[in-house]
DNA sequence: TCCAATATGTGACATAATGTCATTTAAACA
DNA sequence: TGTTTAAATGACATTATGTCACATATTGGA
């Protein structure tokens, strides 16, 4: 464990107050008295180290930030069969939206109330913009996927994938995590590479056991 | 004209400001002083007719709700050929999206800042999402769409087109109109009826006349 | 046309949240 | 341990919301 400060530490607790209220509240419902009660310290406090709410929820999304790009890295290799490709990442996309859904739409709704966080959150779908388009004209390049205008096609599939997954996990009760995986899953596969690629996967998908939704 | 008493032309007053001003500012920037300046009466007034901004959205949603539901009604056709329902479906949908593209960000942005609005929103997608839901289940029965599980696909398909379109033009410079037509056309019908259906249509489609953005 | 009766508008007030600042209190470190 | 530096506090200013008693218009009947 890392040696921390005072302020390390109240600033932990803070994020933590934070990440906790939001698990199960609206970021609407969340406020710095409501977020600094559970702390030792006092509504103020809050102001030595953000800025304001809005600057508390850029660094969560830094944070997940990263966790996402991470844990979707396989999202931007080049080699491989692009079906399972496409599959696997989607695949590892719904594991972290089943997981950190309130946060990620606590995310959305703060970037609504603020053009900062706004610009952060589309700066971040960008990155998923561009490597799936990227994808899309190297094998349209190969006679993969046909000619087609790629942009366009591309953010609206990133944009399936974001409000799908937060409208799905981003509240309790979380909607069924298999069930989701698989309609985003043909969504992509058959708009890139075609149906025939879906029906095949498909008794794949359907052998995976079936977890039921948490609260 | 109708006769309007007092009360009706003070409503539509506040009405008009609510759409002049969100045509060009965010929901975020609208408050009651704001609203109420270009109008006669005084911001206090604005209460006598509207609990609270919230519930003047609601009303702004009720009339675009009117409005988008005749103009799509074909969405709910039962016969034709899917595919050509499908694309027209779209091309309408696109086309209102585009002109009411601000206030149906304003909408979106305030379902996010109160449960009720937020509450009518998912209620007015979920026509969609119904609709969408029969017409995959009727024509898998007819053999036109392959077997798999329809709601969440319909689901996803809805969400979609409603953030495709709010990201495309909820906010000036809108997007190209016809790429954008033609990014959602392409991922419906070859997620429901195969790749090899837009490719036969994509011809159709580029003959189209390519507006430019407008401010 | 005039005059109640009623509907509409107003400004002063209470409330709730934000963000600031001088001051107090606690931590860090030599 | 004592001194320097950082962190926390509570009182205050600010801004927007929503409410209320009262003032002023509008309306429709005599």
């Amino acid at each position: 464990m890392p040696k921390m400060g005072k302020a390390d530490r109240t600033r932990v607790m803070i994020l933590n107050s934070a990440l906790e209220f939001l698990w199960d509240h609206r970021f609407r419902d969340l406020t710095v008295a409501s977020l600094m009660a559970p702390t030792n310290a006092g509504r103020s406090a809050f102001y030595r180290y953000f800025g304001d709410l809005h600057e508390l929820m850029r660094t969560l999304l830094d944070m997940l930030r990263d966790e996402i790009l991470d844990s979707t890295s396989i999202w931007f290799a080049d080699s491989g069969d692009p079906v399972l490709l496409v599959d696997e990442a989607i695949g590892r996309l719904v594991d972290i939206g089943y997981r950190r859904g309130p946060f990620l739409r606590a995310i959305v709704d703060a970037a609504v109330t603020d053009s900062r966080i706004e610009g952060d959150w589309q700066q971040f779908l960008k990155v998923f913009d561009d490597a799936t388009c990227s994808r899309i004209e190297a094998d349209q390049a190969q006679g993969l996927i046909l000619q087609f205008d790629a942009p366009p096609v591309a953010y609206s599939l990133t944009r399936v994938n974001a409000h799908t997954l937060i409208d799905a996990f981003g509240q309790k009760p979380r909607k069924h995590k298999a069930r989701v995986q698989q309609a985003l899953a043909r969504v992509w596969i058959s708009t890139l590479y075609g149906n025939e690629w879906v029906a095949e996967r498909a008794s794949t998908l359907d052998r995976k056991p079936t977890e039921p939704p948490e609260s």
